[in-house]
RNA sequence: GGAGGAUUAGCUCAGCGGGAGAGCGCUUGCCUUACAAGCAAGAUGUCACAAGUUCAAUCCUUGUAUCCUCCACCA
């Protein structure tokens, strides 16, 4: 066999983008032909801009878990996708008409969403692009987009069924309305700030002129569109005034007084103004007193016709301040005091957001909320981790109506017509082009679009083919694993989960895991406003894709936060450097050498050692990732490959190597490609692109590492007790080595070692067959193994292990009283160890109720302390000879 | 106001009812022909504080403190 000269150094560049194309020529992405499918959907990132370093964590995760999968033997499909994203992709392209000096209504309907399929487009091309280079292994076939032909009917399917079900219903409604956008927002698309704002008290006086009331209020411009004035029914103050009628300052209108209990006793002067048009609270309390709601808003949020004159058409930041002049001047105003609030803002454009009155369309939820509550109670769904269960618990169990509808242009348009002649309203799945009623045919389709997650919520059915009854959807779902952060549970996840429960009689996944959030080293949520993100094809650019990869996988505890800077990938990378560099050591060794059958008859104790370590690698590997425990999992390989791979198992390989015979020779190697080909395929779903391009170079591996299959624990290469002993050989290297290190003793000085196992130690026969390859590791010139102890080991240097001891002959270079003041040491820690130990075996409690192992254990605590303190003192009397 | 999370080495974080861990950083010695992005040997901790449960608490319970999220919201 000839040497394979691998790059001398390890250069993601060099092959990323060559791999990624091998696996899509390949197909390897595509569900395999035969087996149980396993389904992502991945989370569909907006159009509006670039993936950031959430979206790299999120893919990531999804990347490992579909490619663990994949290779061990599922039908994996991940779906890749975007979405639409209704507002703020508008926001993005009203910004560049408002750079032009344009509005969207100077384009029109048409124009402006001809512009707006550009920048999508645009978007779309730089995200799957991220996307290919991180290395997602999601099947492009498959991909969708929430506003392409099959997902629009889906759409549509969804909102006509929701109608007659009688789920769907139009109604006049206080939502919360973003002037900016122009448009009507769900609550939870709203963002409270607290601001620092005013508490006006404003006095209204009774309509007989017998004086006067006084009302506080943070907004005297709604005044306007006061209907009444309510304080608490249990407030003795205000008892007797109920029922009395006010007349409203500066308009003159009347309002009465009436009893409502969620008024507050304690807050301003204990009397509200009630304006249900312009606040939340005054709505509720308007309707259950039969109040009528005076609309004084605009769309474009200035003040309207039902306002005195000379307010009108001001904003209410401008009206504001005119009104409280003109109260103060009618010497109505008693007083200012500064409050600070909760004003909410527009999640997209940070606009105030107001109260509006106004026509919108709503879905009940009520009833689908108790379905997805069902589906969590029956195990039908879990979250990992499951405290994420209680919050959406709460949420649906106060769930209310979804506004779905909003004053856009870029959206599904809600298909409900209005004929123009007779009014009928016509909700069709298909256009339709005569009025049922009249005949008429001058109809038109209602001009507002449907909420983003309207599409969304059919995310994991639609990309499948629904409403169609299509083969995906009886392969692929529902699908197994949903993977997200959690700020858009609400949004997104319950919603899904009802929809499912709605549309298909079933939860569209099983499992829901929640990531945390990628934040900065100050634990700053990462944004553009502070400019503190990181961009992912900037880590990508500078350290791979593994890299970035592998690093967050490290450190993604389950759904914890985690905090990094651009250093933070060094993890990663020196991991796939470490793991190019192990490789390019066999592929220099391979000249010459034949690959032949590994039979574990012929194993060396290491040999046994490693099989058996990678073993339990692999068991950790698989059920850390089945229970999404991902850094778990990314440390079983780390510490596998590296520290016993690298550092131990490659260094013992190295004396065969050098000194062994051919057949040795050709049987070291064998097993080291054996091992590494395991273990690329082990590591592949963590860092995909380095491990596919050595697993080209490796003899004896044909097609590509990404459909391979994954290694399995094999029963026949577990070797429990010579793992063990090879772990005490370890130790007797460490401790000449700390002999060595601590004593400043040169490493090219050949020292003379002498290891004494007690009595019937089992290891014994271990350190006599390795004792060529300890005393490499040692730097030992002459390495004896005294069973008998009969070596006279008076001028050595001692140190003890449990079941051996090992004597370093540096008499010269020993400074005598600060090793056994080390000694000394170590005696009273193991004294009061003891002492512990022997608290507890004396504890009659203990021994009555503990388990019967923790006493075991407990009883072998005890002879390893007595133990090392007998060799420790021992080991001080030797020295003082010395 | 409600809920959740965090508090462990200088930094970022794992872990766990029975002897405190990783990576980075730091110290010391090594260019040992795969890797100096490396190797070897080290130092560093009242596991936030207090009480309780337990034979046994860093881990479970309660409370306190500090920090961070989310939800709701009083004009």
């Amino acid at each position: 066999m000839k040497a394979v000269e691998l790059a001398k150094t390890y250069d993601p560049k060099d092959f990323e983008a060559r791999i990624y194309q091998a696996w899509e020529e390949g197909k390897a992405f595509s569900p395999a032909a035969e087996g149980k499918g396993f389904t992502i959907v991945m989370p569909p990132p907006n159009v509006t801009g670039i993936l950031h370093m959430g979206h790299a964590l999120n893919n990531t995760l999804q990347d490992i878990i579909i490619r663990h999968r994949r290779m061990r033997g599922w039908r994996a499909l991940w779906v890749p996708g975007t979405d639409h994203a209704g507002i703020a992709t508008q926001n993005v392209v009203e910004r560049q008409l408002a750079k032009e000096g344009l509005r969207r209504q100077d384009l029109g309907r048409e124009a402006f969403i001809k512009r707006t399929w550009e920048v999508k487009e645009r978007h779309h091309e730089i995200i799957v692009r991220q996307l290919r280079r991180m290395g997602c292994s999601c099947d492009w076939d498959h991909e969708r987009f929430t506003m392409d032909e099959g997902l629009s009917k889906a759409v549509r399917e969804s909102f006509v069924t929701l109608y007659e079900r009688g789920l769907v219903y139009k109604g006049q409604y206080l939502v919360n309305y973003c002037p900016k956008c122009g448009t009507a927002l769900a609550d939870d698309e709203v963002e409270y700030e607290n601001t620092p704002g005013k508490l006006y008290d404003v006095r209204y006086p009774y309509a007989d002129g017998s004086g006067y009331i006084t009302v506080a209020t943070t907004r005297p411009e709604t005044m306007f569109g006061d209907v009444a004035v309510a304080v608490n029914p249990a407030d003795e103050r205000y008892k007797d005034i109920v029922g009395r009628k006010l007349v409203l300052p500066l308009c003159g209108r009347e309002i009465p007084i009436i009893a409502d209990a969620f008024v507050s006793l304690e807050f301003g002067t204990g009397m509200v103004k009630i304006t249900p048009a312009h606040d939340p609270n005054d709505w509720e309390c308007g309707r259950r007193h039969g109040l009528e709601a005076i609309n004084l808003l605009n769309p474009d949020g200035t003040l309207n016709e039902n306002v005195p004159e000379k307010y009108r058409g001001l904003d209410p930041v401008a009206a504001r301040k005119l009104v409280v002049e003109d109260l103060e001047a009618g010497g109505y105003l008693v007083k200012v005091t500064d409050h600070a609030h909760d004003v909410g803002h527009c999640y997209r454009c940070g606009t105030i957001v107001e109260p509006y009155l106004s026509d919108q369309w709503f879905v009940s939820m009520r009833g689908m909320a108790d379905k997805a509550l069902k589906a969590l109670q029956d195990g039908e769904i879990s979250f990992h981790p499951k405290r994420w269960e209680n919050t959406y618990m709460r949420w649906l169990e106060g769930i209310r109506d979804w506004c779905i509808s909003r004053q856009l242009w870029w959206g599904h348009r809600i298909p409900v017509w209005y004929c123009q002649d007779c009014g009928e309203m016509i909700v069709s799945r298909t256009d339709p082009d005569e009025c049922p009623k009249c005949h008429s045919h001058r109809l038109e389709q209602d001009p507002d679009v449907l909420d983003t997650w309207f599409s969304s919520w059919l995310w994991p059915f639609s990309t499948l083919g629904w409403p169609g009854k299509t083969q995906d959807l009886a392969d692929f779902f529902p699908t197994q694993t949903l993977v997200s952060a959690y700020d858009i549970i609400f949004f997104w996840i319950s919603r899904m989960i009802m929809a499912s429960e709605e549309f298909m009689g079933k939860a569209p996944f099983k499992d829901i895991v929640i990531t945390g959030l990628v934040r900065d080293k100050q634990g700053r949520k990462m944004s553009k406003s502070l400019g503190n993100g990181i961009d992912p094809i900037d880590v990508i650019d500078q350290y791979g894709a593994d890299a970035m990869r592998f690093t967050l996988c490290y450190l993604a505890a389950q759904g914890q936060d985690v905090q990094v800077d651009m250093d933070s990938f060094k993890l990663g990378s020196r991991f796939a450097n470490k793991i190019w560099n192990a490789v390019r050591y066999l592929l220099l060794n391979m000249e010459g050498r034949k690959l032949v059958s590994i039979t574990p008859d012929k194993f060396s104790a290491f040999d046994k050692w490693i099989y058996s370590r990678l073993n339990k690698a692999i068991a950790t590997v698989d059920s850390a990732l089945d229970a999404y425990r991902f850094n778990e999992a990314a440390q079983a390989v780390h510490s596998f490959f590296w520290n016993d791979f690298c550092d131990w198992y490659v260094e013992a390989v190295k004396q065969r190597l050098t000194q062994g015979s051919d057949d040795e020779k050709d049987f070291s190697v064998s097993i080291m490609v054996d091992i590494l080909q395991k273990s690329m395929r082990l590591m592949h779903p963590f860092i995909p692109f380095v491990t596919e391009e050595i697993w080209g170079q490796l003899p004896g591996v044909e097609g590509l590492l990404a459909t391979a299959s994954y290694p399995e624990v094999d029963p026949a290469f577990d070797f429990k007790e010579d793992e063990e002993l090879v772990g005490a050989l370890q130790e007797a290297v460490r401790l000449v080595r700390a002999t060595r290190s601590q004593m400043g003793i040169a490493n090219d000085k050949k020292l003379r070692v002498v290891i004494r196992p007690a009595a019937g130690y089992a290891g014994s026969s271990l350190f006599e067959e390795e004792k060529g390859l300890m005393a490499s590791f040692m730097g030992a010139g002459e390495l004896t193994v005294d069973l008998d102890g009969s070596i006279d080991t008076s001028q050595a240097f001692p140190s003890s292990a449990l079941g051996f001891e090992v004597f370093t002959f540096v008499k010269e270079a020993v400074d005598v009283p600060s090793e056994i003041k080390k000694l000394e040491a170590t005696i009273a820690k193991n004294q009061k160890s003891l002492e512990g130990t022997m608290k507890k075996l004396s504890n009659e409690q203990f021994l009555a109720n503990a388990k019967s192992e923790a006493i075991e254990k407990e009883k072998a605590k005890k002879a390893e302390f007595e133990e090392l303190i007998r060799q420790a003192k021992e080991h001080i009397a030797q020295l003082e000879k010395l």
